[in-house]
DNA sequence: CAGCATCCATCAAGATACTG
DNA sequence: CAGTATCTTGATGGATGCTG
């Protein structure tokens, strides 16, 4: 009976928290590299030419902490380090389709919308 | 044919850029609040006690810019401005669903390997 | 009421240098 | 190779005061 609205987007701070620490700049990068296979720190770096190490670090310990990769240690001398996903990260990714999907239809509109908006809205008071 | 690992997460510039309009910590909770009704700004306010007038105010242009709401002037004197989801506003909100059901049915398991990771990698250090 | 302007603190993030 | 440590800076975000 409910068609419209059914769910209120319940929103929680674990919920934000949690989609801030999976739904990042360089997390959502990085799962789209090794979504499909494992990856060296090396290999992602080259992969993703705009990341710093440092960031690079601290999105793999967080994605880590998360549970949605793993990191596993190949050899030691020379060191070598290995990033993968886990079941609860591949879980991801059908939803993060679904986003990257919307985004991919409303494009244009969206390119319209700010296209009028700075047209409309912004000439007013220059800039 | 290809079943598994069918699309491999394409994530240009312009869908990141997109996603941190409008998938960024505010601009969920703002959606969150106008998805079923509009509201006015300091509805709004009192609806997501902590964010500030400025954020709140940059967030709403920013949604606005990107076409997923519209604001309203009601009146002049006293002014009265109403916020509203569009259509395409709207036709975000199933994906996002998608991923916050992700994130509910997961919470238990994320917590777990935050308490795991905290145990076993971050003692070794202190703090 | 619904903002804008300004100042200021915080913090993420880049560059750089060093290490097991 | 895969990081850690340090320094510095640029962008964000809050607090405050003012306005049509």
């Amino acid at each position: 009976m409910p068609e419209t609205t059914p769910s209120p987007l319940t929103l929680s701070t674990p919920h934000r928290e949690l989609l801030d620490q999976v739904l990042d700049k360089w997390s959502l990068l990085v799962m789209s590299e090794l979504c499909d296979s494992p990856r060296r720190f090396n290999e992602l770096r080259r992969a993703i030419p705009d990341v710093s190490q440092k960031s690079l670090t601290t999105t793999l310990r967080r994605l880590e902490r998360n549970g949605v990769i793993e990191r596993h240690l190949l050899s030691s001398r020379p060191v070598a380090v290995q990033y993968q996903i886990t079941p609860l990260g591949k879980s991801m990714r059908s939803p993060i389709e679904e986003i990257l999907a919307w985004a991919t239809r409303n494009m244009e509109r969206i390119n319209q919308a700010r296209a009028r908006f700075d047209n409309t809205v912004l000439p007013s008071h220059s800039e």
